[in-house]
RNA sequence: GGCGCGGUACCCAAGUGGUAAGGGAGAGGUCUGCAAAACCUUUAUGCGUGGGUUCGAUUCCCACCCGCGCCUCCA
């Protein structure tokens, strides 16, 4: 096994990665903010992150993994409104549908999911603990935070603060704040706002706080790591810092770690440019789960990754050809005993694979290894030279790299049936298919070759594959 | 302007001071009744451009060009 190695946004370099308490990782993710159905920008995202906490747990780290949504934040509150509902009844459709968005995509439900707006009463302690500490103000009901106070500000994301000027590209806000960079801790209600009474004032949290206040909740006041896309590392992580560390007087967190972000066909995705996506959008056009996972976590995750149909379709291959191996591995009869040499691919391969993501889950590396082992094991099969024995062995490493990259079960049809897709197979059941075949298998008999490709047609057609094993028997699958 | 990613074959992409992983796609072949799958061969004397350092650079240094992001809500 390698030393893990994780780029800390902090330092800006590769560090060797050592949880403060052996063993165990304390892990916070953003997460969405449900106003509406995420895309797969950030997808790209919190496939990273679960990449980075299946890696984690393969090598043997407990995790406790805290991701919290959102629910609360001026574009739900102005929703809500227009749509004439409470912000818990309008966020609850766009939570559930992150979840099952997440089931398709393999992403592991984190040990905690927690929302802001259940945990009003944490972020008003540490509200008051930073007034008690003095980094704070008040102006026209809200009350901000003093950045000027806060030595460190700047660290994560390098923003010289001497640098910035009041003026045109620093919006001074309808709110009253000493400085431009100063940001609100806990906001007035406007007329009609949804707002919590508390003992801080009537009103509710800035957007930075809940992060504060609930990963140090759970994880205590030092996290081993933090994860986000790219651009929460300025202003939304250096707040939480800042905020952080000025009440507690220790380390927030040790390890930054910022996804870079998603482009679409080359340019950045947005709803003007009509390439803006949601993965209903990419099922809607056929596309599977596994696929569009593969795409998202083949590119290691510190590159921007340029979103196309044709990766999506390369990424299908990819998987097909993974799985491919994985039921001719489970199928395949093969003579007892042992290859010799197996062992060693079978070893060699796994410590590649290990390699890669250890090092800052360079996840292109890993699945080279992964690719190089199934063309050689492919070929000894080809040869007739593979051995029964040698299954267990690369079954468990096929079963290790499954358990950081989750493509190679073959149910993406149940799975868009959780997002309320009705999957490819439309109808056909294993009877019938199996009937079908074996109706071929008759007119193949009696070399009827014609009556024989009018059967495989007829299933191509309805989505399923057959393939002529060369012991005379047939393998189908659906596409 | 400041900070940060990146420019490697038709597409995606790894990588190193010593002569270019892997996947997809294409072409040819093996196997097959034919396919499919799989395997083999093949597709960058070349890694944005121009200099420099070096015995040797895609890899280090300098300059420049191009794409993208953040600096304002944003994964």
């Amino acid at each position: 096994m390698h030393q893990i190695q994780l780029h800390n946004t902090l330092s800006g370099k590769v560090e060797p990665f050592a949880p403060l308490r052996p063993g165990h990782v304390g892990m916070y993710t953003c997460g969405p903010t449900v106003y509406d159905y995420a895309h797969i920008g950030n997808y790209r995202t919190f496939v990273f992150q679960d990449i980075l906490r299946r890696f984690l747990k393969l090598r043997g780290l407990k995790l406790n993994h805290v991701m919290n949504l959102t629910d609360v934040d001026d574009r739900i509150i102005a929703n809500a409104a227009a749509a004439g509902v409470g912000i818990r009844e309008y966020t609850e459709k766009f939570v559930q549908a992150f979840f099952a968005d997440c089931r398709t995509l393999s992403i592991e439900s984190p040990e905690h999911w927690i929302r802001a707006t259940d945990h009003i009463d944490d972020m008003v302690v540490l509200i008051r603990k930073l007034q008690e500490n003095t980094y704070t103000y008040a102006s026209e009901g809200s009350i901000y935070y003093r950045i000027t106070k806060f030595r460190d500000y700047g660290k994560l994301s390098k923003v010289d603060l001497s640098g910035i000027q009041a003026g045109a590209r620093v919006d001074n806000d309808r709110y009253e704040k000493e400085s431009a960079r100063d940001f609100a801790l806990w906001k007035a209600p406007k007329p009609g706002e949804h707002f919590w009474e508390t003992p801080i004032g009537v009103g509710r949290p800035g957007w930075h706080i809940e992060c504060s206040a609930m990963a140090m909740k759970y994880l205590g006041e030092t996290l081993d790591i933090h994860t986000g896309g790219i651009d929460l590392a300025f202003p939304h992580h250096e707040n939480e810092i800042a905020q952080s560390e000025a009440a507690t007087g220790k380390q927030f967190v040790r390890y930054w770690l910022h996804a870079e972000h998603l482009l679409v066909e080359g340019e950045k995705m947005s709803k003007s440019l009509g390439n803006f996506f949601t993965l209903r959008d990419l099922f809607a056009k056929g596309y599977k789960p596994s696929a569009l996972r593969f795409a998202l976590a083949s590119v290691p995750y510190r590159r921007q990754l340029n979103f196309t149909f044709d990766g999506l379709q390369q990424a299908t291959s990819s998987v097909e050809r993974l799985r491919n191996f994985t039921a001719r591995l489970k199928n395949e009869k093969f003579p007892a005993g042992n290859q010799p040499g197996m062992a060693e691919r079978v070893k060699n391969a796994a410590d590649e694979f290990d390699a890669g993501l250890s090092d800052d889950l360079n996840t292109a590396q890993a699945l080279a290894a992964v690719f190089d082992f199934v063309r050689e094991a492919n070929t000894v099969m080809d040869k007739g030279e593979f051995r029964q024995g040698d299954v267990a062995a690369a079954a468990e490493f096929l079963g290790n790299f499954d358990k950081v990259f989750a493509v190679l079960e073959d149910n993406d049809g149940e799975k868009l049936k959780v997002i309320g897709f009705g999957g490819g197979d439309a109808g056909l059941g294993d009877a019938e298919i199996e009937k079908l075949v074996a109706e071929r298998q008759a007119a193949r008999a009696r070399r009827d070759f014609a009556a024989s490709d009018r059967v495989r047609k007829e299933l191509l057609d309805r989505g399923i594959i057959l393939e002529d094993t060369k012991d005379g028997k047939v393998r189908w699958k659906r596409k």
